[in-house]
DNA sequence: TATTCATTGTGATATTTATAACAATGTTAT
DNA sequence: ATAACATTGTTATAAATATCACAATGAATA
């Protein structure tokens, strides 16, 4: 009953949200969400039924009201916490990118094999060695993982990682990952999507 | 009637048959083919109704012939490349990933505006200052792009690539791009993707 | 040669996702 | 007060996507 796609543009219209609360009005339509999020505002009010939050057809949706709803919707009770695994070109990227001033989802540990990196911090997060992995996921009760390691190790990585307990993984190497029932696995595929762009420039000539 | 999901399951086939070309195998059938792609078998012979090639019953699919099927379904006659806006963290992983070996399709070209990187070269590829952005995607015929700038900056830069003859954008600021009638994107929103895989990872307890 | 068998290609069907349509709402202008 | 209006929530419909089902194929076996 809860659709995929429907989470992807939650999330999305939280971040979109909050950037419009800063400038300042203190309420919005369905239509001014949407040319911002690039989707109908039939999307957007279909997409609000979920939430349990309804806004006036004078004023529209209250954003702080509208920002609650969704965080209560999306977020766990108590912050949650991802491990990301390997720490090379792609995943120093990520660190860099999810450590800075993101107070909802942050890489709160990363893992390497490499023993150049581990026990060392690198933008502001601890690498641990992948002995430690299971431990750290334990204690920290993370059950999100990102995979940046090689294609050939990731689904050695993933199975150790669901072992631990993870139960979702955003997954970098272009392998398709053999999960258990119950592991959600979002593939961010690069050499696929760049492909798939390349096709398309190409088709509206 | 072109499936935007078949085209990224297309070029994900490809991928997994020129590995499985490495390993040995002459042919394959529609389930092995699944099983590596993480799809149904049923799935794979529906894509392939587009290309025009056809298995046998008895041999399945040889290798080599739906290789090429599919590059002549996928690829332009002559080879593409693409151009690559803001040199960061990201950008310089993504040079780095796309420059090694894939003769497919390259990043030909860089650009930056801050002048420490403008005329280096970066993972092998040369970064240019964003003047002469215009000029090198003319010269090189490039249609495809791929924007790792900072968001307050992706729609100047996206307008400035569409101008040039861009058609197709890979983008990776977490913003939505206005683009016109005829232009292709391609949002990878990290931020969005992990929110999602937290949520999920959420459900299935 | 006839029979068995796993597989293909594709029409039929189901599911997911997006759009359209419109009564209900409540504000604004007259 | 009332008519006009823009917007909401939701139902109805359409479009995209995935799965199912099975006749047709042809190699392998008896
Ligand atoms: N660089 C990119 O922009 C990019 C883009 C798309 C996809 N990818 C994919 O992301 C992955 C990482 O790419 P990269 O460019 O960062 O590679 P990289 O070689 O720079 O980094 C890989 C890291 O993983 C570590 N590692 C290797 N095996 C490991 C193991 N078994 N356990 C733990 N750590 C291990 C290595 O020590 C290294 O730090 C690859 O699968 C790649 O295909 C990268
Ligand atoms: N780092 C990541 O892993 C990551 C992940 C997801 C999304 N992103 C997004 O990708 C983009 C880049 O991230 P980053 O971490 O590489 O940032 P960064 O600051 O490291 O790099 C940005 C680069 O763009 C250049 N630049 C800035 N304005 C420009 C302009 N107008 N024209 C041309 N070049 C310009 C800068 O000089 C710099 O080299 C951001 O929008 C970020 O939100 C990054």
């Amino acid at each position: 009953m809860v659709r995929e796609k429907t989470i992807g543009r939650l999330s999305l219209y939280r971040r979109l949200l909050t950037e419009l609360q800063g400038e300042g009005p203190k309420s919005v339509y369905s239509h001014q969400l949407a040319a911002r999020a690039g989707v109908s505002a039939a999307q957007i009010r279909r997409d609000f039924m979920i939430l349990g939050y309804s806004g006036s057809p004078a004023q529209g949706y209250e954003v702080a009201k509208l920002l609650d709803s969704i965080t209560h919707f999306l977020d766990a009770p108590e912050s949650q916490g991802a491990i990301l695994v390997g720490v090379g070109n792609l995943g120093r990227a990520l660190l860099a990118y999810f450590g800075t001033g993101r107070a909802r989802l942050r890489i709160e540990a990363a893992c390497d094999n490499d023993p150049k990196k581990i026990q060392r911090v690198i933008h502001g997060c601890h690498c641990y060695a992948m002995v430690e992995m299971p431990e750290v996921i334990r204690r920290q009760s993370i059950r999100t993982a990102i995979i940046t390691v090689p294609a050939p190790e990731a689904q050695a990585v993933a199975n150790d990682l669901i072992e631990a307990g993870i139960r979702g993984i955003l997954n970098f190497a272009p392998v398709r990952l053999h999960v258990p029932e119950g592991v959600f696995v979002e593939n961010m595929d690069m050499a696929v999507a760049l492909e798939k762009v390349a096709f398309f420039a190409r088709q509206h000539v």
